[in-house]
DNA sequence: TAGCCTCGAGTTCA
DNA sequence: CTCGAGGCTA
């Protein structure tokens, strides 16, 4: 009987289960379909009670079935424990910038030299507009949301999904048939009308406002309490597949009303147009109307329709040339220079820059804006007293644009460049041709300071701790006094300065010591030497393996390497002619710093070899196929040229094949790339 | 020698 | 992000 009625029960529990199951899946799809009417067409078919209804009724069966929870589940938008931090993911395909045309001019002589690879036809253009906002990777597996990502660098970006999650015009999960693997890319952005009913209920609360809607979804995207984020009013548009596994369709256009039907929101402010000058006169049209929208732009994207044409088009450098934004003016405000002071470089240079009655531009109080050189402000003729416009370049770095003439008293000063250095009193120099003013004194505190903060920095030995603020304490106390000091320093000598206590004294004497350990490129970056940024230091140690061998090398050698001319090598050669650079080495090497190169680039096989990548490769990303080369020792260079040795040509390879050819440098096609480094693509 | 492309160096503000 | 400058090709 016991048996009997256990069975019974176990048989109910199992039908229920199932029954629970199928509604489950049916009330997630209804909610789906919901969400999408409300917050993707703005168009809702049922009321929000019968929506709340379905919510009720999905969150009870989920609580008394916890097995059936998934994280595309509407109930799983919000949130999950906060995090400790939010990791990193590194972009399949990195999420490049675009190139900016400012005037019609610009954008005209973009447009001409596609037409030129074209052959003259006409090329259908898509238009959208370019949203002030915050670019995201979206990745969908199988038609669910699996991941979300900053745009970050470009290359890697921070984890957003659980934020991501939040925004609920993003589908969580896509009923209509997909590639199995694919991701979008869109724009995460605050309406203005959200971010002021936002800053209201701050001010209410007395929170510190945010200034600007994209600083707010900025703020509210990177929160590791994903609670916080779904209180915050975002929202997004697509405008790209980054990339698919399976079939995609072949023109912008097309891919954007795809990914509509798909579930995503596209901005219907979108057009086609298949004649410049419309876009021309679209793009006027615009300007105008800008403020009519409830969110900010500060331009228009343009992309050639054809993917293919796209793909044929390619890149330079880090942009695509197949789409360009076209930036509306900045928003520009009115202020007084007060004075024009001077900050003394690493090299010496002598930068003057502009102390200016604090402003308010875009969103933000500028007080300071660099002024580059000597030749800049007689250029703008931009005198002591005057009135300014000012304005953010990229909506960000401040920049003194000119004087306003009409509001001159008569009593502004012109400005002089100082003949003497403002910080160690060293008469100054300017290089024939050069356009700055260098002070020679390569002891002036200034350059010393610079370049020990330089030294610490981040892309160079990377000292935790050894900042400025250390950096000025430890010059000032005279504990150190050239950048091999830096490796005799202790506890108790740090802890003899100012509000400095044992444990940070510690942290910071470990910093040191893990930096003795860093690649070789960094270390050569570190030195400061002229003309030898983080891309040339890890070329030359690549290239020559030890600081010894580089030491060692001649002109001619240095010359020889690809990208080495004559400056950069007479500036090397001269670092390693100078009697104090070598005993800073000489001590460096006492102190135990790694002065070789790692192994797997000295003994590499691609040793002294130099590549330049074209088109596409399936199983690489560019980024792979390149760090595999630096890996192994080789060098990358963007364009194909006598010192070349090698091009390697994937799918739709760009003019460098034609050059390549020309010059008669040897070209590998995908395989024998992979055979050569002696790797299976990934 | 001009023109294109990259790299280097200095920089702002939240 | 900017400008300047170096390297390289045409």
């Amino acid at each position: 009987m016991d048996d009997q009625e256990e069975n019974i029960t176990s048989v109910d529990a199992e039908r229920s289960a199932q029954e629970a199951k199928l509604r489950v899946e049916e009330l997630r799809a209804q909610i789906g379909f919901h969400d999408y009417r409300y917050f993707v067409l703005d168009d809702p078919e049922i009321s929000d009670a019968e929506y709340d209804s379905f919510m009720r009724e999905l969150r009870k069966l989920e609580k008394t079935h916890p097995q059936l929870i998934t994280p595309d589940s509407p109930t799983q938008r919000v949130g999950g424990e906060p995090v400790e931090a939010l990791g990193i993911v590194e972009h399949r395909l990195p999420m490049l910038s675009l190139g900016n045309a400012f005037s019609e001019d610009e954008f005209r002589a973009w447009y001409k030299r596609l037409t030129n690879e074209a052959e003259g036809f006409d090329i259908p253009l898509v238009c959208e507009p370019k949203m002030d906002g915050l670019a995201v990777a979206l990745v969908f597996e199988n038609g669910t949301f699996v991941q979300g990502a900053t745009r970050g660098d470009g290359r890697r970006g921070e984890n957003i999904t659980q934020n991501l999650r939040t925004i609920r015009s993003i589908p969580l999960s896509i009923s209509k048939p997909t590639p199995e693997r694919f991701e979008v890319r869109g724009e995460v952005y605050m309406t203005k009308k959200g971010f002021e009913r936002l800053n209201q209920a701050r001010a209410e609360q007395e929170l510190p406002l945010f200034a600007s809607p994209r600083n707010s979804a900025a703020g509210s995207l990177r929160q590791l309490d994903s609670t916080v984020t779904a209180s915050r009013p975002l929202d997004i548009f697509v405008y790209q597949l980054g990339w698919a596994d399976g079939e995609a369709p072949s023109t912008h256009w097309d891919l954007l009303n795809w990914l509509a039907e798909l579930g995503f929101r596209v901005n219907p402010l979108i057009e086609r147009f298949t004649d410049v000058e419309e876009v021309i006169e679209h793009i006027k049209n615009w300007e105008g109307r800008r403020d009519s929208l409830d969110y900010e732009i500060d331009g228009l994207v343009i992309k050639v329709d054809e993917i293919d044409l796209q793909r044929s088009l390619g890149f330079v450098g880090r942009e695509p040339r197949w789409a360009i934004a076209y930036k509306y003016p900045p928003t520009q405000a009115t202020t007084i220079l007060r004075n024009i002071e001077i900050n003394v470089g690493r090299t010496g240079s002598l930068n003057p820059f502009a102390v200016l009655e604090p402003v308010v531009v875009a969103h933000a109080t500028v007080k300071l804006a660099t002024l580059h050189n000597e030749d800049d402000i007689r250029r703008k003729d931009l005198r002591i007293g005057d009135t300014v416009i000012v304005q953010r370049a990229g909506d960000v770095i401040p920049q003194v644009v000119g004087p306003v003439v009409s509001k001159r008293t008569g009593d502004e000063r012109v400005f002089e460049m100082p003949e003497r250095c403002p910080v160690c009193d060293t008469p100054v120099v300017r290089p024939d041709g050069e356009a700055m003013t260098y002070c020679p004194n390569q002891v002036c505190p200034a350059q010393i300071f610079r370049l020990l903060t330089h030294f610490a920095a981040r892309g160079a030995m990377d000292i935790d701790g050894l900042g400025e603020s250390l950096a000025d304490q430890l010059l000032k106390s005279g504990l150190i006094n050239d950048l091999a000091d830096v490796y005799s320093l202790t506890t108790d000598d740090l802890m003899a300065l100012e509000r400095l206590g044992e444990k940070s004294a510690a942290n910071i004497v470990a910093g040191i010591s893990a930096s003795k350990n860093r690649p070789l490129g960094r270390l050569l970056f570190g030195l400061g030497i002229r003309h030898v940024g983080d891309e040339t230091a890890d070329l030359l140690a690549g290239h020559f393996g030890s600081i010894e061998a580089l030491a060692n090398a001649t002109i001619e050698e240095l010359e020889a390497v690809a990208t080495i001319g004559p400056k950069i090598a007479a500036s090397v050669f001269e670092y390693f002619q100078d009697e104090a650079n070598l005993e800073i080495i000489a001590r460096f090497r006492q102190a135990g710093v790694r002065l070789e190169g790692e192994k797997a680039a000295r003994e590499g096989v691609l040793q002294g070899l130099s590549f330049v990548v074209t088109g596409s490769m399936s199983g690489w990303s560019r980024n792979e196929a390149e760090s595999s080369i630096k890996g192994l020792g080789g060098a990358v260079g963007s364009s194909v040229t006598r010192k070349t040795n090698y091009l390697i040509v994937g799918e739709n390879p760009g003019s460098k094949l034609a050059k390549a050819q020309e010059l008669g440098v040897e070209i590998l096609d995908e395989k024998s790339f992979a055979r050569l480094v002696n790797q299976e693509p990934t």
